[in-house]
RNA sequence: GCCGGAGUGGUGAAAUGGUAUACACGGCGGACUUAAAAUCCGCUCCCCGUUAAGGGGGUGAGGGUUCGAGUCCCUCCUCUGGUACCA
């Protein structure tokens, strides 16, 4: 009979789901365990694409893997549900966000079966179930409480097209991250989580988890940690202290000018004093007026004006003018800097533009000490100090050290750490998303909805039709449960949250899925928790990472857990581009959809196709006739299941000690050696690799008449994983019981894996001349005695031997 | 600019510092077939050599360390991902 998958994987499929045959132990929590997780995808309309079941089944063979090596393992599956694509199509349709989201995760649930994915549906989670964002709401109440969720009016990011609010991360070259349009900036009441309370926890703990290090790298940059100091410096004439954050004070005899944002808090609280009020007031005015994206396209062309406003130097008493610029940010250090156009690119381009003296204080390349007049003298990172007083001749990095004590002596300033990051702006002007547990009293004030009044259920009765104002607030329905809840003049905040909230807990919710008294049980997630394999897109490296880890440890700050960092091992799959080498899409019509494969090929065709193509991470090319080659193999499989004897295996495991059949020997070898290989290979996620030694072994096998019954069956074992529905339909064949899935994982013989003779290479000054045929424990004497031997080999060794490098089982060196 | 990652056959790719190109695809030749598909067998880095026996070269470029380098170090080139008036 043929390899014919159409006849067994659907009776699988609904056998195991049935059976809940991959259901977690939540009784035992003295196992080891093992929590993979696939970070739960947006259910869109398209279904699951190959990106997905490629870190699905990445997921799903450690999964495998791990339970029949005995742990204790859960595989969660979940939906981050909330979110614009849905409602973007309810607004062009008219059909409910609702029943678009719903249908899609029928789709994708059938198909991830579909695939042999050993998911525990039992400790499913959507982000638009009432029972998940329930708590969902019940966490930003706790951060309410903490003061780490407030409310503030802030410029802030403004989509037009999507007429919603977005944060800094969503950002990308001034324009939306969704829809490529322009981002303006507007001025709204938002609330926002603190997260840069947590931003040098955020930076340390990297240091715990196993993540690639591009991962962390990215991570880092993105919270921007900076160690630095801020100066005061006095303002000529007046009272007022300006304070400038900078992160190379041993550059400040070189200071020239201040540069002050113009929509810094400095300036808003002392315009009425500038002595070129008109002139400044203009430049606010204009600056004010620009879209991101036109002060980046303005690049190097800076702009300014002079406040009339003289700033004294402590150091050496020197008049330094304060300008306006708005190449300084306002909500980056103080909102001011300190200029050293000698030493600094950004300030360097600002002097020229502005007329502002240059001073050299820090020798150029060669000891070059003239002066800078040329974008290309400015040095920046290294070099040693002149015109410098006390600092002269140290090199930038001991005058850096130098001087902050010394300023931090005189009270003239103070060392502080900055960050790039900011806080976490959580509101969104749109509906399909979880409502702010928020209520305001008819004064405008806000209060935490009630514990026992959650959830706030998302109403039904909206217009979707953005309009810049939530559509929830036009809600009547809405409008009335409030008054009739807490009194006339009442109303329930109007926004919902952004969907990083919902994504930044779902894997706390998977281990207690079902909890309707609490978000989770603390002893569970200090049991499965943190994550042992956490695969995720490389596109979700920032937000999502920084925000979950965020929440994780404010939960362990109020005692919930025992740990703080939520994903322990992270790996990232690499995107998978059409046959064509291009970026899959409807447009080039280049777009592989998972169903497809499994109808022409199998599901255990795709799913080791997936992981044979190349190294999970790398990003890699479709190849179709790459793929049939592993449905090649998989007929192989099938048919050498043929040529099993009965006789010899009879089931009874075979050791090597009075052995009488060489071949049964051989046999075991190659078998005992495919389990050492296969689970190094495995637990490395070098599935390509082990995909590699499947076909070896194949190779190898069928050049026997026979194939013992026993070694048959190790290798089903061994396969199962990756391969979940031919190796349980052979296995049953056999006479074997149900499951294939729930036998122990072999162990190899080490007796059996150690080759009697190697093939080992001769050099002759490092060139290889020949090989010869050894024990891989021999001694010198006999690899020297069996290279002279060979004719080929020996007749390089034309003079006296000088030295010999025997390493043994890997080469002989024979150096004349 | 800054921070990552990567450059190996016609292609996807293998190689704890130890025979570079495993495994697979494709290609070529053969078997089976009326024929094709499927399947099976052999060859397949480049150059010289008659197809052989033999040599020689070779992992982006150039240096270095080493008995020995795709692998480690330095300089550079190319591609790629992220990020950027962050003081």
């Amino acid at each position: 009979m043929k390899y014919d998958p159409k006849t067994f994987e659907n009776k699988w499929k609904e056998k195991w789901l049935n059976d809940k045959l991959y259901k977690a132990n939540f009784e035992d929590t003295k196992s080891d365990k093992f929590y993979s997780l696939y970070s739960y995808p947006y259910p869109s309309g398209a279904g699951l694409h190959v990106g997905h079941s490629e870190g699905m089944v990445a997921n799903d063979i450690m999964a495998r893997y791990w339970r029949m090596k005995g742990r204790n393992v859960i595989y969660p599956m979940g939906w981050d549900s909330f979110g614009l694509p849905a409602e973007n199509y309810a607004i062009k349709t008219g059909v409910p966000p609702q029943k678009t989201t719903d249908d899609a995760v029928v789709t994708f649930k059938e198909q991830i079966n579909n695939l042999g994915i050993s998911i525990d549906w039992d400790t499913e989670v959507g982000a638009h179930w009432p029972e998940y964002y329930k708590w969902t709401q019940w966490i930003f109440v706790q951060l309410f409480k903490k003061g780490l969720a407030y409310k503030k009016k802030a410029s802030v990011n403004w989509c037009p097209k999507d007429q919603t609010v977005l944060a800094n991360e969503q950002v990308i070259n001034g324009k939306c991250e969704r829809c490529d349009t322009e981002v303006v900036q507007k001025d709204l009441e938002q609330w926002f989580f603190k997260i840069t309370d947590y931003a040098d926890r955020l930076d340390k703990d990297l240091d715990k988890v196993d993540w690639p290090d591009s991962t962390k790298a990215t991570q880092r940059n993105w919270i921007g940690k900076k160690t630095g100091i801020n100066i005061d410096y006095k303002i000529e004439n007046t009272n007022k202290i300006l304070t400038c954050f900078t992160t190379r004070p041993d550059t400040n005899f070189g200071v020239t000018f201040i540069a002050v944002a113009p929509d810094s808090q400095f300036v808003k609280d002392n315009i009425q004093i500038f002595p070129n009020k008109e002139e400044s007031q203009k430049y606010i005015d204009e600056t004010s007026k620009k879209t991101e994206l036109e002060r980046l396209q303005e690049g190097k062309k800076k702009t300014g004006a002079f406040t009339g406003l003289y700033a004294i130097n402590n150091l050496n008493n020197k008049k330094i003018p304060v300008y306006l610029s708005d190449f300084v940010l306002a909500n980056f250090g103080t909102g001011a800097l300190v200029g050293v156009p000698g030493h600094d690119l950004r300030d360097f381009q600002f002097a020229k533009t502005m007329g502002i003296e240059i001073i050299r204080v820090v020798k150029g390349a060669d000891g070059d000490e003239s002066e800078i007049t040329e974008e290309s003298q400015v040095q920046e990172e290294q070099g040693a100090m002149i015109n410098s007083d006390f600092l002269n001749g140290m090199n930038i990095h001991e005058a850096t050290k130098k001087i902050m004590d010394y300023i931090e002596e005189k009270g003239w300033g103070k060392k502080v750490v900055n960050f790039r990051i900011r806080d976490w702006l959580v509101s969104r002007q749109r509906y399909w998303g979880c409502p702010i547990p928020i209520v305001y009293d008819p004064e405008g004030n806000p209060h935490a909805v009630e514990e026992s009044d959650l959830p706030i259920l998302l109403p039904t009765d909206v217009d979707f039709r953005p309009t810049g104002e939530s559509p929830i607030a036009r809600s009547e329905e809405y409008k009335k449960r409030a008054e009739e809840k807490y009194g006339k003049g009442w109303h329930y905040e109007a926004d919902t949250m952004d969907t990083f909230v919902d994504s930044s807990w779902y894997f706390f919710r998977h281990i207690d899925a079902n909890d309707s008294e609490k978000a989770f049980d603390s002893a569970k997630a200090d049991y499965w928790l943190p994550t042992d394999l956490y695969m995720i897109g490389a596109e979700h490296i920032v937000l999502h990472l920084l925000y979950s880890r965020f929440f994780t440890k404010f939960f362990f700050d109020e005692g919930i857990v025992n740990f703080n960092e939520p994903f322990y091992k992270m790996r990232h799959m690499g995107i998978i581009s059409g046959p064509d080498g291009r970026k899959m899409s409807k447009r080039w019509g280049n777009v592989i959809n998972p169903n497809d494969e499994i109808a022409k090929y199998s599901a255990d065709t795709v799913r080791m196709y997936e992981m044979f193509m190349g190294p999970l991470a790398d990003p890699k090319p479709w190849n179709d006739r790459s793929e049939n080659g592993v449905f090649r193999f998989l007929n192989k499989v099938w048919d050498l299941s043929n040529k099993i004897s009965s006789t010899e295996g009879g089931g009874t495991p075979r050791l090597p000690s009075g052995m009488d059949d060489p071949k049964l020997l051989d046999q075991l070898r190659l078998v005992h050696k495919l389990i050492q290989k296969i689970s190094e290979d495995t637990e490395i996620l070098s599935f390509n690799t082990a995909i590699a030694k499947y076909m070896e072994f194949i190779n190898a096998i069928s050049a026997f008449e026979k194939i013992d019954k026993t070694v048959w069956e190790t290798f089903l074992k061994v396969l199962a994983p990756y391969a979940p529905f031919i190796t349980e339909e052979l296995w049953g064949k056999l006479g074997n019981g149900y499951s294939i899935h729930t036998q122990k994982w072999p162990e190899f013989d080490p007796e059996l894996i150690k080759d009697e003779v190697i093939t080992m290479a001769v050099q002759i000054n490092g060139k290889v001349r020949g090989t010869i045929q050894i024990n891989p424990e021999a001694e010198e004497r006999d690899a020297m005695d069996k290279a002279k031997a060979d004719e080929k080999i020996n007749k390089y060794i034309t003079s006296d031997v000088r030295k010999v490098i025997y390493i043994k089982g890997k080469i002989l060196n024979i150096i004349i």
